[in-house]
DNA sequence: TTTGTTGCAAAGGGTTTGCAGGAGA
DNA sequence: TCTCCTGCAAACCCTTTGCAACAAA
């Protein structure tokens, strides 16, 4: 997925704010799930308050360009999206990197789940949680 | 699993108190996860405070006999585990009866998944969400 | 009698709302 | 100019904490 810019913040009806960059700019810059109040601590001074940074992070979602990850910590965390389509996180537990993966072969187990249990199934939410390669070598 | 009866609390080195024989009649009643106020809302007069509540299921959860979900509204709610061991959690989206599955045949996904990122994946949290064998009749 | 539990009230923390002033288009 | 957006402050809601009174063992 190319990287949100001015002209898809137009796109979407959306104006063009600095602070809308610069939160867009912040997410692009790290496979990192981010709570709100460390996207602002990234962002240049003037940091916006963050009633400005959730109302935006809101429009992202919408737009599909981010996404908001429930940890373990159960703390709430934006990424940015960089692939279309459903998805999955496999976040390091040592440095927090995230990466999306796609749903190879969940299908089937579904398919199964669903037998089991006579449900029909609609959606699900799948968490990876590991370490990655770099922390492994460490 | 077997329900937790004052047996159970003595041997977990809980006293055995009227709120708690409450909160634990009232999630053994439903197969479907509760809010706090809605397990207050079930039990019978006078309701214990809501911090009595919240306190008992932190206790609960630790001894294995509840678990917490955070549904898709992000509200947390808890469930009796009625098996042992790790297992997900399939939800009716009309009626909210909530099943316990097994994990069968994800270990194979997360191989999968393990070699296409490089992660080593260490706890993964699946919940699905579907309709329920009843609901599909009507 | 001892110590864990409850009830109440208040604190806490993250998120949302309201509204006036400011800035895109 | 016309809206939309931001900033600030306050409101909100859920959850946790502190402490005195109470009850299980």
């Amino acid at each position: 997925m190319t990287s949100p810019t001015s002209h898809s913040l137009r796109a979407a009806g959306l104006r063009v704010t600095p602070q809308r960059r610069s939160i867009l700019e912040v997410m692009e810059a790290t496979d990192r799930p981010l709570t709100v109040e460390e996207i602002r601590a990234r962002m240049a001074d003037p940091q916006p308050g963050l009633p400005t940074i959730y109302r935006n992070l809101e429009h992202f979602v919408q737009q599909g360009w981010a996404e908001s990850l429930l940890g373990h910590d159960q703390a709430m965390r934006f990424v940015r999206c960089r692939s279309e389509g459903h998805h999955h996180h496999i976040q390091c537990e040592t440095c927090g990197r995230t990466v999306e993966v796609g749903c190879c072969g969940l299908e089937s187990v579904l398919g199964e789940l669903q037998t089991a249990s006579g449900f029909q199934i609609n959606r699900h939410q799948l968490q990876l949680f590991g370490t990655c390669g770099n922390c492994i070598q460490e």
